[in-house]
RNA sequence: GGAGCCAUAGCCAAGUGGUAAGGUACGGGACUGCAACUCCCUCAUCCCCAGUUCAAAUCUGGGUGGCUCCUCCA
């Protein structure tokens, strides 16, 4: 399988650390606020990734943070008149209500920053012994020019981003691209440590829950694109100042989404929030996967329309799939798992070729076409079993599972009124039995 | 100001040297008790200019346009 790595600015052959085994970390939200769709687009993904490596055999084990801790939090607790907790609580259990409407997996592990205080002073300690980070009054910083590969993941020089007038400025810092590991802090939640009351730097929980969780490098660390710079950049240097390792192999960065070719921001007043979406999450799952993961999606309710559309296709070819094979018994047996190879390999070589989904949902369009063309046609038992049996496994990996309970008695009696009014031509009687089965999503 | 990405039909988009996947919309046809669904057909020479090559949407150079990052926004 090949991947593109940011840190190497190209694709590579994806070999995992263990064999059997591929460990995933991905930055995940600052709950201070409930998620918009491009938020959305990590959990999509890097979901699917998850699945896809569990079809190839793989165990995975996946790890994605909350950022609990937080000046915006403490901004919004006073804006919404509760604790800070409260507000983390709040919209971590709104995030993964989210999560699941998504039809992602929720097991993941879930560090949080509230949880690891103690593990991020020690890990701060160790730079300010080892010399790659200074305290400044109550503050600590990162001393980045204690680093040589330092811009190596963006891309970027020192000098250049020296000469950038938008580095933040302090008179606290040595040098511009310093960052803080440890900040002053006298407000809402705070920390004793040993440079006195704070909070911790934003860069430095991820490489702490990393190192904790899976006890070193990792196969992949991933998230937004903007995130490369400053946040992961960073991660990666306290990770080789004191790990001596840049965390993990493969770096892999999702593009965001745009709305209608515009970033999303409340001050636009374009965010679409995943709590508000209309359409089925799959529908949004289709489009986002439709698109290369690199790149940015600009989204908008005709894009969301088209794959409303295309979602609907899917879902009724499958619809219709079933129940031919449960009136015809044929799910009920032993050797009903039998799948296209054919098939699956165009599936999986699409999906090994960097995670094209685009490339792979035209495999689902093909087959779906095929099968439409057999339940009309021929309506070959083998060929519609596997077929459906294929799909299952190509659904499930995108997470566009569709789930169909085979008919109870009193339907298949209700399907065999159906069909015997209508050979009657009893289309009144037909259409009330059309319209029953129909909201059962029998037809 | 610095850096990067992108530009393919009405819309979305795959393709990375050998002569344009797929989806959606529109038009035509078939099927049908009606509706829906479905199937078939039709629909582009790939932003502009120059170059490399037997051959370029695909490589090089130069434009133009759009987006993103450099601001704890995933």
């Amino acid at each position: 399988m090949k991947l593109y790595n940011t840190y190497e600015n190209k694709e590579e052959e994806f070999i995992p650390i263990k064999k059997d085994q591929v460990t995933i970390y991905y930055c995940g939200p600052t709950v201070y606020n409930y998620i918009h769709i491009g938020n959305a687009r990590p959990i999509i993904f890097f979901d699917t990734i998850k699945k896809y490596f569990e079809h190839q055999g793989y165990k995975v084990i996946m790890a994605s943070n909350f950022t609990d801790i937080n000046e915006k939090i403490l901004a919004e607790s006073k804006k919404e008149g509760i604790s800070e907790k409260e507000v983390a609580e709040k919209y971590i259990k709104a995030y993964l209500n989210d999560v699941r409407w998504l039809n992602a997996d929720d097991s993941f592990i879930k560090p949080k920053v509230s949880e690891n205080i103690p593990e991020i002073i020690s890990f701060v300690e160790e730079m300010v012994k080892n010399g790659s980070a200074y305290v400044s009054g109550e503050d600590v910083y990162f001393k980045v020019s204690s680093i040589k590969n330092y811009g190596a993941l963006s891309n970027r020089k020192t000098d250049e981003l020296i000469q950038g007038a938008r580095v933040e400025v302090s008179d606290k810092k040595e040098s511009g691209l310093d960052f803080a590991l440890w900040k002053e802090f006298h407000e809402g939640i705070t920390y004793s440590s040993p440079w006195g009351e704070g909070r911790p730097g934003w860069h430095t929980e991820c490489c702490v829950m990393i190192n904790k969780v899976f006890g070193g490098l990792i196969d992949i660390h991933g998230g937004g694109s903007d995130l490369i710079f400053p946040h992961h950049e960073n991660e990666i240097a306290q990770a080789e100042a004191v790990y001596k390792n840049r965390l993990a192999n493969y770096w892999v960065h999702n593009a965001r989404v745009n709305f209608e070719d515009e970033k999303m921001s409340k001050s636009l007043g374009n965010v679409v929030w995943v709590k508000d979406l209309k359409c089925d999450p799959r529908a949004y799952r289709l489009l986002v996967l439709s698109f290369p993961y690199r790149n940015i999606i600009s989204y908008s309710d005709v894009l969301q329309n088209q794959f409303d559309k295309e979602f609907e296709k899917i879902y009724k070819a499958y619809t219709d799939l079933f129940l031919y094979l449960d009136l015809n018994h044929a799910l009920d047996n032993e050797l009903s798992d039998k799948v296209s190879n054919e098939i699956i390999d165009r599936f999986d070589k699409a999906m090994d070729d960097d995670l094209n989904t685009p490339n792979a949902i035209s495999v689902i369009s093909s087959l779906v076409k095929d099968i439409n063309a057999e339940l009309r046609g021929k309506k070959d038992l083998d060929i519609l079993i596997q077929a459906y049996n294929s799909l299952n496994i190509m659904l499930h990996v995108l997470g566009l599972d569709i789930k169909k309970e085979k008919m109870s008695e009193e339907d298949r009696v209700l399907y065999d009124k159906w069909t015997s009014a209508r050979k009657d031509k009893k289309y009144e009687e037909a259409d009330k039995y059309r319209e029953l089965l129909s909201k059962k999503g029998i037809i």
